[in-house]
DNA sequence: TTATATGCAAAACATTTGCACTTGA
DNA sequence: TCAAGTGCAAATGTTTTGCATATAA
């Protein structure tokens, strides 16, 4: 198998590449979407059915801690995780499907320097999600 | 006892007036950080001892539905409430103290309407958190 | 070889709920 | 009076953890 870019990610880490986290890392790597942690179990185990959910939990804090993934948690209850892009970018979560849109917005990241610096702050990082229905339904 | 604003406000929509919740509605109206429902539990004990914690977490939810309260979940894990205020408003938490600052951009406001809008959907509501340290420490 | 990772089941934690009893209007 | 609210304890749903066993390097 074809090592993917989580995996190399790992590797330039140094962390120790088990088969449960090359099959997780082999899951994120190919989803594209915003899965919770269940949604990633019932993933890898369609791969290879030895892996926990108590695996992929612990999994999962290891690569968010080590910036490979992010952790999101939207208003749905549970936490849901993407690999890391290059560039930083918020969300649109669309309330009725569930259906999560990124979006930039140089200006934004700006002005919330601007703000927190008027307050005496240094940003460390910012959660901005809008929650929103499509128009003309 | 002197009726306080979400008493009043309570009236107004009708909910039947308990000894809890007007201990709970005097707790809440002279609170002015946002505290979580432990701490809710807390301070209304210290008023009144006959008020478990179920009741604390059904009263949040009533008066929540009612536009009373606002619930918020910052990346502490708890949810937190506010007594709702004329303006909207946005939080910086310090992630040292977990104090929360308050502030409002009308600028921003617009670039996210404006941001979804050009995806093709309209804000039901939105999410807007700095996490943040102090300058010069 | 051995520090680290894993599976399993139990625990943790915030929040919700069923039920018998109480209370506000 | 009686629909609605409450306390209590048990249940919930997500996430974490202790421990004995397995495994990567």
């Amino acid at each position: 198998m074809v090592v993917n870019r989580i995996e190399q990610k790992c590797i330039q880490k140094g962390l120790r590449m088990t088969e449960q986290r090359k099959v997780i890392a082999q899951v994120l790597s190919s989803s594209h979407d915003h899965p919770d942690a269940e949604e990633l179990y019932k993933r890898s185990n369609a791969i290879n059915n030895s892996i926990s959910l108590a695996t992929i939990y612990r999994t999962l804090k290891l690569f968010s801690n080590n910036g490979i993934l992010e952790k999101h948690e939207f208003k749905d209850g549970k936490s849901r995780y993407e690999t890391v892009h290059k560039d930083h970018h918020d969300h649109l979560i669309d309330i009725d499907t569930g259906k999560v849109i990124e979006f930039q917005d140089e200006e934004i990241e700006k002005l919330q320097e601007k703000i927190a610096n008027k307050l005496g702050y240094n940003i460390i990082n910012h959660r901005l999600e809008i929650y929103a229905v499509k128009k003309n339904k």
